[in-house]
DNA sequence: AACATTTGACCTTA
DNA sequence: TAAGGTCAAATGTT
């Protein structure tokens, strides 16, 4: 795939679009039995689609740096990581930081050079329990107006979709990613009308030097699948999807699957 | 007590 | 070797 990066970027588009479709036929169908059935499997193969491209993107990368990062099995080793590639980001550009609906836990803050403020570093609260893998990185980069820029790296594959009731309104910011959660909860049917999307607003903090607290506790609002639209916008870059595992959806859900996958677009 | 954040150390990469 | 990404102990918050 390295090969052939715009490629896959179309490919993932044209699955992205299609499943799309599935999700507004899926809507009409409203409970009509085995047709519903029918539209619900076509859904999770573009869903399994996405993720076994996604997992083939990465897997090569991934075998090339094994050798040199054991942080999963050596945990003495610490401050292993894979460097990030430029690549495979997801940027946004906004006058406060952006509420993703997604739950992040902050691991890290660097001063960076040439950089007034510093960079703070997030994963996804589920890293752990579900396996996610998505990170971001937060910097505030302007000082009047205020500009944060907030990099995405991966995809989330949690499921904590905890309340789809709140909306992220975007308007107020550059839209250089639009981000579209459906998990097939019954409570996500209203985020589909919003044709190329919504965030699930976020309700707590992000941390304390970014954003001010609107409730309690520091945890986003997530929601398992995104998807990107065709902004000119859009940044969207050719592997974003990295870091991934294989997980697939399911009608039910998400499942863990004893499998990897068996094709390369390479060959 | 459990969970989240802070922060210095550690590690990889350019 | 400097810069930047991650880990994990210490600390803070609920």
């Amino acid at each position: 795939m390295e090969n052939n990066g715009s490629s896959c970027v179309k490919v993932i588009e044209e699955l992205e679009r299609g499943r799309e479709y599935a999700k507004k036929l899926r809507d009409k169908m409203n409970g009509n039995g085995d047709e519903e059935e029918v539209v619900k499997k076509v859904l999770m193969s573009f869903t399994n689609s996405l993720m076994l491209l996604n997992n083939n993107n990465t897997s090569e990368a991934e075998d090339s740096q094994e050798s040199n990062c054991k942080t999963f099995i050596n945990k003495e080793r610490r401050g292993c990581y894979k460097r990030r590639r430029n690549s495979q980001t997801r940027e946004h550009e906004s006058e406060t930081p952006i509420e993703d609906g997604h739950q992040w836990r902050k691991y890290g803050q660097k001063v960076i050079l040439n950089s007034k403020y510093p960079r703070n570093y997030y994963r996804c609260t589920h890293k752990f329990d579900q396996n996610c893998q998505a990170t971001k990185q937060v910097q505030r980069v302007e000082d009047n107006p205020p500009l944060h820029k907030t990099t995405y790296y991966g995809i989330h594959t949690c499921t904590n979709l905890t309340n789809p009731d709140i909306i992220f309104d975007d308007s107020n910011s550059h839209p250089s990613v639009l981000l579209c959660f459906d998990n097939s909860l019954p409570t996500a049917a209203k985020l589909q009308d919003c044709p190329f999307l919504s965030l699930t607003k976020v309700v707590k903090k992000e941390c304390k030097e970014d954003i001010v607290p609107s409730s309690s506790s520091n945890d986003y609002i997530l929601s398992p699948e995104l998807t990107f639209d065709n902004s000119p916008c859009s940044k969207i870059h050719s592997d974003f999807m990295d870091d991934m595992s294989a997980v697939f959806y399911d009608s039910d859900g998400l499942h863990q699957l004893p499998f990897t996958p068996f094709f390369n677009f390479d060959d």
